[in-house]
DNA sequence: TTACTTAGTGTATAAAATACACAGTAGCAA
DNA sequence: TTGCTACTGTGTATTTTATACACTAAGTAA
């Protein structure tokens, strides 16, 4: 373990999403804190992935450090989105009480930089690895601690934006997909339904995804073709204009 | 003057775009270094207008101070675009002096958070009220410190993505302009050259953007007639979709 | 009065978005 | 083996939207 002093008022959180059981998630860490003479549990919440900034880190390096350490992973879609910087973010009082109780040295006007993350969820099983992590569909989310409630908000609307332009989407899924898989994931991001034919027309358009001589197996009904996302073409294709919607 | 304590790793910065001449414009301020012993001036170059975050300050409120103190505006289009907070952002030599001369007490891993504001340019008159800062094309920049050339380019993509999706464009308008000056200022900062007849059947559409009884006046050629852009209407009618192009 | 400059307008064509229904196939259970 | 379930996969007609394009109008200035 690295002595490193941390930069008191200074901290990134991640927001890292994945995709599952048709519903998008978000992946939490139980935080717990107990009375210090009987061990009574004061409170238990919720919050998302964060550390402060290190001395003489780049604030990008601090995310992709607490994204490995959440989830093992290194090469992963993670991007800046917004910094909460507002004196009362600290306002609840179980809030004070932990920091009073883990963090001694911070001062009370934390910044946080807010990173949003997309992961394969079938990669990320938290349950093996932290056993106080888990994922949370968004429209479930339990208690949050700080303002992380705000956080996880414009982090969706970062995304929904984002993706828009951007052929992020594939972050979320593994490798090989279905287009219903793509379909769906669309359509629980943007709170839209698609129409099937049109959606795979449009997506017939893009030579980006390709579809593999494979099928799915072991499900109960016809089975789909399996296809791939290739960046490579993507940025020798279209690099402009990324519609699903329109 | 207030004596407040500024909070030396935690600064923001305002790219102020303005539109004026048929083009995009960024607010500068001119900084100079004299030696301290012959008064001899040691470089020149251009800041966008920052300052640092004081103690108990929110940012959101640090910008706004800053935007009012460089415009005298108080309630113009102001918003975060993204925080730069890598260690070498201040590398160069003229920048370190620059600190050591001016912030003896601040750190040098100092996070930026930048701000995109915009403003109707006819309004402000930078001459008159701060000698040293100034408008400039921002296809033209001159020398600029820190990592402010990043930042402009940045705040521009920004602009860019948004203006797209929010009607932001008239920020940067007089309250009554014409949709030449308009088509004008879409062109200017999406790098693209819109059919005029095209443009205005889809300005038809917008019923936000109103003709006023009113044209043009003293100018040497056929009278533009003079619209007003009226966010009242805009929220009641298509908060939804604000395509220019298409 | 003429020249100059920008404003203002309509139509035909191409492209894109939308709406919509039925047959195919694998697993599973009776 | 048969039938049920559940999801896959496909084409066309219609509407809407985007695009391309050229001439007259109105004011100033010389």
């Amino acid at each position: 373990m690295l002595m490193t002093s941390l930069i008191s008022n200074l901290s990134v959180d991640c927001i890292i999403f994945g995709f599952d059981s048709g519903k998008l998630h978000v992946l939490l860490t139980k935080r717990e804190l107990e009375d210090e003479v009987s061990g009574q549990i004061l409170f238990t919440d919720y919050t998302v992935q964060g550390h402060h900034v290190l001395e003489g880190e780049n604030i990008d390096d601090a995310a992709r450090r607490v994204l490995k350490e959440k989830t093992g992973f290194d090469n992963i879609y993670l991007e800046q989105f917004h910094t909460f910087g507002n004196t009362d973010r600290i306002h609840q009082e179980r809030d004070k009480l932990w920091i009073a109780r883990k963090y001694p040295m911070v001062t009370n006007h934390v910044v946080s930089v807010g990173y949003c993350s997309l992961v394969d969820s079938t990669k990320v099983k938290p349950d093996t690895q932290h056993q106080f992590t888990s994922w949370f569909a968004v429209d479930e989310l339990p208690l949050l601690g700080f303002d992380h409630g705000i956080m996880i908000e414009k982090a969706l609307e970062f995304l929904r934006v984002k993706i828009q332009r951007e052929p992020l989407v594939f972050e979320l899924l593994p490798e090989k997909f279905t287009l219903s898989q793509l379909q769906n994931l669309y359509e629980c991001i943007l709170g839209v339904s698609l129409d099937r034919r049109n959606f795979r027309k449009k997506i017939g358009q893009m030579k980006f995804i390709i579809a593999l001589n494979e099928k799915q197996k072991g499900v109960a009904h016809k089975p789909a073709q399996v296809y791939i996302f290739s960046r490579d073409v993507y940025d020798r294709t279209k690099k402009e204009k990324f519609d699903i919607l329109t």
